[in-house]
RNA sequence: GGAGGGGUGGCAGAGCGGUCAAAUGCAACGGACUGUAAAUCCGUCGACGAACGUCUACGAUGGUUCGAAUCCAUCCCCCUCCA
């Protein structure tokens, strides 16, 4: 029934997560010749290390190498050290600030932790490893670089590619440097593919200018062809990118987002999403899935619970999962507040006012707000509308050593009182 | 180096001496309806104060004026064209 003869290309078909391959049957028949011969195929994904997390936007490349890893082959992790050390010039209108040397360090071990949650570092035959473009771009000489690479590269045909071209004809500013990334992420690839064997690039579509100028670098240079995946850009049904809950980002690593709020996320994901999401952010089989997202109306709340619960589990660990769970139905099912909720602890709530309560806890940025809130009916103590801007909060108000505070529906969180 | 255009709230983008905390759109937030959904409708969206109000804010610093986002000077930054 499937037109692939790769588990690898077969899984990604299935679950949404492909968009365009340089060559599909030369890149299925070669993973499918090395499942068979139980050899690691080899493949990377690129990240510049511009944050210190990476978000759900990321998540799609991830998954694609957790999958990819899981069809026996081996994930290689790039960070562009290098690219970040320039400026990564691809924000457009303004140069990024540069990094400094500390912030870099930072960002990059941020960005191996964020990896380390969709893949299996280590020594094994396809374990995933991470390497950094710095290292063989620090050293670089120019002129060797230009005989060597830039040889290879017509800037005819660089001026058709779409991210050169949109530019131009836009008349929006493009730098020389900017000009030059392409031939950066071209030699990355082939260094990995002389380092490592890497022949597979596995990215957004996005990326797709600069996978390309890769494998024409590695057919130009060395002879070899080299392959480029990429996945579709998921977005929620108004088209909009994913990845941003009440204007923040959902991050990947830990002290940068609650997992609770992490599983809130998905829990509020749209229903048209539902399988989408299933597909992409969970590992779960797909006859599960087609169950699940068949669900209509109220029940499809099910599936959401399921989605939210399994996505955490793979970023946050089982436990962390089961916690945001809890809490999730015990506050929103049980009218109760569960023990995951943001929370901060007081030694006595005697004498704070509604608005500093709220103000402490972060549900607002301003008293003013706090006011605006509290005219709107938007803010709860204890289940109660608040409806005095002027209340100050007693020890009458404490509940089993806490007080429980909700601003709108869905965002709850209590005081803790020693 | 020469000529010109610009820097306004999270973003986009009006305003070009007082009525400007600054139009409009997007985003965001609260409420109603629901299912912790979507769509829709209503409302809010600088800080502090119950409030007349006060403070901070239109690249930076000075100045002109009773009064400046708006005029002038200097500086910084960005863009376009020419060399």
């Amino acid at each position: 029934m499937s037109k692939f003869k790769s588990e690898f290309f077969n899984l990604m078909v299935e679950r949404g997560f492909y968009n365009q391959c340089t060559n599909e049957d030369g890149f299925d028949t070669y993973l499918y010749e090395c499942e068979k011969a139980g050899k690691p195929a080899v493949g990377y994904l690129g990240s510049d290390p511009t944050g210190d997390s990476l978000h759900v936007g990321h998540i799609v490349p991830l998954m694609m190498m957790r999958w990819f890893q899981k069809c026996g082959h081996k994930p290689i992790t790039l960070v562009g050290g290098a690219t970040a050390r320039i400026g990564d010039p691809s924000g457009k209108d303004k140069l990024r600030p540069f990094l400094d040397e500390e912030t870099l360090q930072n960002n990059i071990k941020g960005l191996k932790k964020s990896f380390s949650k969709f893949l299996k570092f280590g020594e094994g035959k396809n374990d995933a490893i991470m390497v950094d473009n710095w290292d063989w771009f620090k050293d670089i000489n120019y002129l060797a670089f230009l005989r060597d690479i830039g040889t290879c590269y017509s800037v005819n045909r660089m001026l058709t590619m779409d991210s050169v071209k949109t530019r131009l004809e836009r008349e929006q500013p493009m730098s020389f440097l900017e000009f030059n990334y392409m031939l950066l992420q071209g030699y990355d690839f082939c260094v990995l593919y002389n380092k490592y064997g890497c022949r597979a690039q596995i990215a957004g579509s996005d990326q797709w200018g600069n996978i390309t100028s890769g494998t024409e670098l590695g057919r130009r240079r060395y002879d070899v062809e080299l392959f480029g995946f990429t996945s579709p850009i998921i977005t929620d049904s108004n088209g909009k990118k994913m990845g941003k809950s009440e204007g923040n980002a959902v991050w990947i690593n830990e002290e940068k987002l609650p997992s609770y709020d992490y599983y809130q996320y998905f829990r509020n994901i749209g229903d048209a999403e539902v399988g989408k999401c299933l597909r992409i952010y969970t590992d779960l089989p797909m006859d599960e899935i087609r169950r699940l997202e068949s669900l209509q109306d109220k029940e499809i709340n099910e599936a959401k619970k399921i989605l939210a619960f399994e996505a955490t589990k793979i970023c946050r660990g089982l436990e962390e999962a089961q916690t945001a769970q809890d809490t999730a139905v015990k506050t929103f099912e049980m009218g109760q507040a569960g023990g995951d909720l943001p929370s901060i602890e007081k030694a006595s709530v005697d004498g704070l006012s509604v608005l500093d309560a709220f103000l402490q806890i972060g549900f607002v940025a301003s008293k003013g707000e706090a006011r605006r809130l509290i005219k709107q009916a938007g803010l709860k103590i204890n289940d109660k509308v608040v409806s005095d801007e002027n209340y100050v909060l007693s020890a009458a108000d404490v509940v089993d050593g806490q007080v429980k505070l909700s601003q709108g529906k869905k965002k709850h969180g209590l005081i803790k009182v020693a």
